[in-house]
DNA sequence: TGGCTTAGTGTATCCGCTTACTTAATCCAT
DNA sequence: ATGGATTAAGTAAGCGGATACACTAAGCCA
């Protein structure tokens, strides 16, 4: 068995509470007794039993991540590595340890944040993506457990720490951008409604498409999944149509790859006959032909920002919530142009 | 306070222990009490507290990750989340959360491990590379620790349960099919040569090329870091030769797309001028244009048997340590064509 | 010199759960 | 009726550490 307090305690002649003490640096422990439990550690390899800190403790050095599906689907879009990356990088730094509960359906997914929070596994949670009356969310709410959130939050956002970009107003600026270029028939290609981050962007369409008066069509308005297979599925809706769109605004990368390689089959030219312009600006999205003009939305500060709140919030409960937005960006590249 | 054992014990009328062998679902308790017990539990929501559980059990339904770089530096690279993915569908089924500590240096990731395996957070470890001579995975050896290895060890890889390519074979065949296109000079753009992916597949490739007779030469053999940067600088150096190769097999699809970015700022024709082969068939390598030809190496179910024969050395230490081939197969995409 | 503060450690209990050991109750064969 | 099995549940001792409280010895002042 591994080697515990006790046997530091024995080996340095002091009590198992003065080890403890000399490890969580009290003060009210000289200098000469801490370097003579130091020496008995080093000594034996000793390294305090985590879960047993954590019994004694309430807590866990450890932050929990909630993904929208199960990770199986969730990895398959770049846009959550990304975040993690974010999360990790806040999570090192402060010695914190990344937990990931797994499940298929939304019930398992459910039962596992549930035996988290319950089993005290985690100190807090940051939530990946804000869906509309999501259960998960209202439950962490009700049992008053710390976490953040990547979005904005369907309703109680001001009660809830939460990162998000402006996605309205980035919404808004791309379709401007499109009708600037002369587009008048744009597509809009959404993930599932439920998501607070399509809402918000349809919105900001609408309201771009409205200023400009130009006719609000509910047929151009189409939900997909986020995978390619939903970039598939939407375009051969929107071509169907009888005037199809020229421009189409597509809210994920990983969806625009399919656009992209639906209308490649189709023989659909990008941007001659049907110009694109969708978010994310994933690590790939320079390598799709043409390369994606995308927005940037800064996914790896997303994550950094809601690890480092989610902080904030275990170590300061008391602190009223508060909103981070994320500045977003547009960057050009070679499925926009002009309508003729 | 969150409920505990004695509050679900004290409403059924039985003692903690009755209580707790209804949560083990032991045969000495009768239907009768586990029915009061049961019902006992789902009135107060018990949820019982993990971090005692695994005092007490030394277990903790949690196996930890570790990767060869930090966190935020591995997930750039598709092959990770691929591989997670897969872990985390047998985690799943079989309850077990993911754990990644994370760090930057390689003292960091040590040590993150050390605190993973001495403070019983895990309870067991997927090692998702293999390097030569490695610190960690000796450390787990030593510490007669359960862990598995994606690749193979390089030492006592029969004395550790691995899942692996053949990938001698898989780079000689792709050599070989280089050949067999017509291509004598072929360079070989490899990862950190302390990775034994790299060396193994290096090996492949020498053998056939002595195998064809052909001249081995040292300098068409690069090695550079497993991102974009790296297949940037390596075609780089490849073309500044006087006699520069006319294809090259290249160790990964991230590589490749660097690789792929930098001919096409060169004016360099792919497969025209040079044709390239590449290795993982990342989901995006169908993306770039032109399209990868790259050979699928089954990220996901490698990631999956590793979870997989973790979870048995887990339960049955006494079993004898496995090598699990997982099959490979060329992907014919856009990037190779015939020497002329 | 006695009483009081204070720094430095030790003692004992608890965190919530598991489990070896015991006890109590029931049953069957003699 | 009695004793030995057998079954069902309880008791209590950890798992490894944290910490409130207790204690001791030294230092200080009147």
């Amino acid at each position: 068995m591994s080697v515990t307090i006790k046997d530091v305690a024995k080996l340095a002649d002091v009590a198992p509470s003065t080890v403890s003490r000399v490890i969580a640096n009290n003060p009210r422990i000289s200098e000469k007794t801490k370097r003579k439990v130091k020496e008995a550690m080093d000594y034996l390899g000793y390294h305090p039993n985590f879960n047993a800190r954590s019994l004694a403790n309430r807590s866990t050095q450890a932050i929990g991540l909630v993904m929208p599906s199960s990770a199986d689907k969730a990895f398959q879009n770049p846009f959550f590595p990304e975040v993690i990356r974010g999360i990790s990088t806040i999570a090192h730094e402060q010695e914190y340890a990344l937990y990931m509960s797994t499940g298929n359906t939304e019930d398992e997914i459910f039962e596992g944040v549930v035996r988290m929070v319950q089993g005290r596994r985690v100190d807090g949670i940051v939530m990946l993506y804000s869906r509309v009356d999501d259960r998960i969310m209202c439950y962490l709410q009700e049992q008053k457990f710390p976490f953040t959130v990547i979005g904005k939050p369907f309703k109680n956002a001001e009660s809830i720490t939460h990162i998000d970009n402006d996605n309205f107003k980035a919404a808004q600026e791309m379709t401007e951008y499109l009708i600037s270029l002369g587009h008048e028939r744009i597509g809009f290609v959404g993930g599932n409604l439920n998501l607070v981050v399509t809402i918000d962007r349809l919105l900001g369409y609408e309201k771009a498409i409205r200023n400009a008066g130009l006719p609000y069509k509910d047929e151009y308005i189409v939900h997909e999944e986020f995978l390619k297979e939903g970039g598939q599925e939407a375009v051969k809706e929107l071509l169907a149509l009888k005037e199809p769109p020229s421009a189409l605004l597509v809210i994920d990368d990983v969806m625009s790859f399919g656009v992209l390689s639906t209308l490649n089959e189709l023989g659909v030219s990008v941007p001659g006959d049907l110009s694109l312009l969708s978010f994310n600006n994933v690590m790939l999205s320079e390598l799709s032909s043409p390369s994606l003009t995308s927005v940037d939305i800064n996914i790896f500060q997303l994550g950094y920002e809601a690890a480092k709140g989610l902080l904030e919030c275990i170590h300061f409960p008391e602190k009223p919530a508060k909103r981070v937005v994320v500045p977003f960006k547009l960057v050009e590249r070679q499925t926009c142009s002009s309508f003729k």
